[in-house]
DNA sequence: CTAGGGTTAG
């Protein structure tokens, strides 16, 4: 007879690489017909850890009197999958039906799923229930509890209260604060948190949380920074496939390319996975400088997902090569025999290709096919593509006619931004009155908007218009940030700053930058680049 | 059986 624990651990191994339903029907007779002897509660705990959705709920009925073990098991079982209405329904029925007291266990599990229960409890409530019984002691609990606050979209205030409340912070308390500021958009609370936190314990996704903060935040400058330091401080904690994902992102929103490469290298030195994550952040990078790497990193790896088709869709649109990213989305379809179907993210990529690429009528074609044939509710981001495909075009009147039609989501300070932008390319006065009157609403303060009217006129030639709208910009501050770019080439990197003139070929840049105006504001079709020459 | 980090446009 084989001894039972063993025997438990061989099942739970087999149970792991069991992913086909009749696999594991098999294995399921077996045990019923060989394993009597075995524990029925770890067996059938790990059935349930393993099985597939659709059978978890039956094979859990089964047993008259669940104990609470059995109970997180499958309540983790099903957090795992996108089933959070069971979760719920077998918490009451635990607490109601079977009078099992909950464990700390159990709330960690469970409030992973905080948006759901928060929408149907509402916050305070589960925090109270979790007091009531006893468990805002632990530390665990505690951080779950933190993380809950700062995931639902409340005063981030509240969930530094609980911060600053627990007697036990680990390292993942404080990450989880940091990433809780960035989410909220109080990157710099989070700068100083970081560097708050005492030096003995800050692991590697300690560190990720912060340059991934930075880079969500547009701090690149500031990631790279963080990134360097954790090289040179972080000790055994070296950059993992996270950290190496965070920093492909900043280096390519940065053009700091040849950086980029360097982390490309790191991939491969350290052996860290290039997964999926890695893979995209990848293509993403390469496709800043030039679509072919791009390709070839995609072409070569065996972890694409959705993600890295998205990608390189995007790497086309940034190009403007439409007609290939149009291609690659209809590879991908063909392809989604294989389970593969395209996401909001994706038509955002095919939008942007239509607007870099002009091709008018096929974005509004691929707008109609994300609702129609995809059921994707159009997003803010899709109206934003929309309009500014529309505006860059020259059709404002369209662009317009989109704006005022928006009741879900409403346009905000991006869309009737782009639509500012798509009348100066144009310079149509009017409706640009219009906008910067939208924009003031929304953003007082920022005289940026009016600035640009302004000089709309003087290009027009109109100064009275010019110095009208300058006159009622006087009262509130005109501060704008001041515009920057910069582009690496060879190792240099050329910075450029707004009416910037200190590069040596400034002459030629300026000429190459009026031509190109031009050519926004003529037909596309009557434009070629070879009269840039 | 439990808590933290990661890609995508303007």
């Amino acid at each position: 007879m084989i001894p039972s624990c063993s025997f438990n651990r061989h099942v739970s191994a087999i149970l792991d690489k069991c992913s086909n339903l009749n696999h594991l029907k098999q294995l399921h007779a077996h045990l019923i017909r060989w394993a009597r002897h075995i524990h029925f509660y770890a067996l059938s705990s790990s059935l349930l850890r393993h099985s597939e959705p659709r059978l978890r709920t039956p094979l859990f009925d089964k047993f008259p009197t669940p104990n609470i073990y059995l109970y997180t098991v499958i309540v983790a079982a099903c957090t795992r999958a996108p089933d959070h209405t069971v979760v719920v329904l077998i918490y009451h029925d635990m607490v109601r039906e079977n009078w099992s007291r909950p464990n700390e266990y159990m709330f960690s599990i469970i409030l992973k799923l905080w948006p759901e229960v928060a929408r149907d409890y509402g916050v305070e409530m589960v925090q109270a229930h979790i007091v009531k019984l006893g468990f805002c002691g632990y530390p665990v609990v505690q951080t779950t509890v933190l993380d809950a606050y700062a995931r639902c979209g409340v005063e981030i205030g509240v969930a530094r209260k609980v911060f600053d409340e627990m007697l036990e912070r680990s390292v993942v308390s404080w990450t989880t604060m940091i990433s809780g500021y960035t989410r909220a958009r109080r990157v710099w609370d989070a700068i100083l948190l970081f560097e708050e936190m005492p030096e003995g314990i800050r692991d590697a996704p300690f560190w990720n949380s912060i340059i991934a903060g930075c880079v969500q935040n547009g701090l690149l400058s500031e990631a790279i920074e963080f990134f360097k330091r954790m090289v040179v401080e972080g000790g055994v904690n070296r950059p993992n496939q996270g950290t190496v994902v965070c920093v492909l992102s900043a280096l390519g929103h940065s053009g700091m390319l040849q950086f980029g490469r360097c982390i490309h290298g790191y991939i491969y030195r350290n052996g860290l996975s290039l997964d999926s994550f890695a893979v995209s952040g990848l293509i993403d990078m390469y496709g800043k400088l030039g679509v072919l790497k791009s390709r070839i990193v995609f072409e070569k790896s065996d972890q694409i997902n959705l993600t890295s088709w998205n990608a390189l869709i995007n790497c086309y649109a940034l190009h403007g090569r439409c007609h290939e990213a149009v291609a690659v989305f209809q590879e991908m379809l063909r392809r989604g025999r294989e389970g593969l179907k395209p996401d909001a993210i994706t038509f955002i990529g095919l939008l942007n290709a239509c607007t870099h690429g002009g091709l008018v009528e096929e974005g509004r074609r691929f707008f109609e096919m994300m609702v129609r044939d995809f059921g994707i509710e159009p997003r803010i981001e899709h109206y934003g593509c929309l309009v500014d495909l529309l505006g860059r075009s020259g059709k404002l009147e369209e662009a317009m006619d989109v704006v005022s039609r928006m009741r879900e989501p409403s346009p905000d300070e991006v869309i009737w931004g782009s639509l500012l932008n798509a009348c100066r390319v144009h310079r149509r006065a009017d409706l640009a009155e219009f906008a910067v009157r939208k924009l003031a609403e929304m953003s007082p303060g920022n005289g940026g908007y009016g600035a640009m009217l302004a000089n709309l006129y003087g290009e027009m030639g109109k100064w009275d218009e010019a110095w009208r709208v300058r006159a009622a910009l006087a009262g509130e501050s005109a501060y704008k940030a001041a515009g920057c770019s910069w582009i690496e080439i060879g190792s240099q990197v050329h910075n450029f700053y707004s009416v910037d003139r200190s590069h040596p070929r400034t002459e030629e840049i300026y000429a190459v930058l009026r031509c190109l105006g031009d050519a926004s504001r003529m037909q596309h079709t009557s434009w070629r680049p070879q009269q840039l020459q």
